[in-house]
DNA sequence: GTCTATACTAAGATAGAC
DNA sequence: GTCTATCTTAGTATAGAC
């Protein structure tokens, strides 16, 4: 626990998170993310216990991430709540362009690596919740599609088919964006 | 060429895309398809060459219904601008969600599998003819985005992470909100 | 037009030495 | 903490009989 372990590991998810994200979960197997580092495969299951697992690794810092930004948005129930919805948006973009964009396009471009062993579970539900706190609990299906489209717009670079073949939007416009369509409608 | 040749080559059509949407295209094996439809392995390579091939022939479709659509967006040059772009978006819309939906899915949840041998050509660059005319050429990042919007409204039901979770929207609130995407701003 | 049988390749994973 | 060697499983694909 104290003291400076090797930083195999984290050279080990870095690899791995871009050869997943160039290639695909799939298609990129342990012995390409082993050459790439110099070792072999056996080295990785020393660190890893299978290969689902360095995805988990890489996926639960993100879920932990939202974990908070949800937690933050609960203790505001005093907040006016277009404030916190917009809030709640700038919070969510900060964490896409600073930290998660390279994640949230694996996530995106691999979901049926991530259906498989509660992968899905740590993030997915995650993401539902924010989902529901940016909609403020409406069952109307407009407001839902708004809200909806809001998270895609922050997340447009890591979208599987226009991030690919087309440069990300700048943060700032598609916060805008996003603001304007879960801004209360007159 | 003449007559009826059988229907197997449609069956393993049909059963092939709803593997590939169910788990996968990586984890769905040939072994899987022909079980579930009562033939060995080596008959669908009577009917397909490889398993990429079973693919291409899904998407082929859908290409060519989108460059129908491009071809009579492109004889409408005379067309007030905006009418044309929300009639674009009304066609795209009625392909999506009467024929192309689980194709349009399993494209967005399976973009690694389609990155070899030009299967994203045949339908990538069709669908950035599109963007662009929806967008109408301008070089502005809001518009660009807003057109990327009104086209992911269309197909949110088919997003790898709001899809998968959640129920798609009416199609006709999304076409709504698409058009709004991209109407004419004061 | 479809099947049996099989070749070939590569993947994920483990055991045990160093 | 990393290696060599090996196991197990599964996949794609082909040849040739029916």
């Amino acid at each position: 626990m104290a003291g400076r372990r090797s930083d195999t590991r984290e050279r080990i998810q870095r690899v791995a998170l871009d050869l997943f994200v160039e290639q695909g979960y799939e298609k990129t197997s342990l012995r390409e993310i082993a050459e790439r580092l110099g070792v072999t495969k056996a080295a990785l299951y020393y660190h890893f216990r299978t290969k689902d697992d360095i995805v988990h690794s890489l996926i639960e810092d993100l879920a932990d991430s939202l974990g908070e930004l949800i937690e933050w948005a609960r203790s505001q129930a005093d907040l006016d709540p277009l404030e916190r919805r917009e809030e709640i948006l700038r919070r969510f973009s900060k964490l896409v362009t600073e930290r998660f964009g390279p994640v949230m396009q694996f996530i995106q471009q691999n979901m049926p690596a991530m259906k498989e062993l509660g992968l899905k579970h740590a993030f997915g539900e995650k993401l539902i919740e924010l989902f529901d706190l940016v909609t403020g609990g409406t069952q109307d299906a407009e407001a839902e599609l708004r809200a909806r489209l809001a998270l895609a717009a922050l997340m447009l670079g890591a979208n599987p088919m226009f991030g690919a073949a087309m440069a990300p939007p700048p943060p700032d416009v598609a916060l805008n964006v996003a603001l304007e369509l879960v801004a209360r409608r007159d």
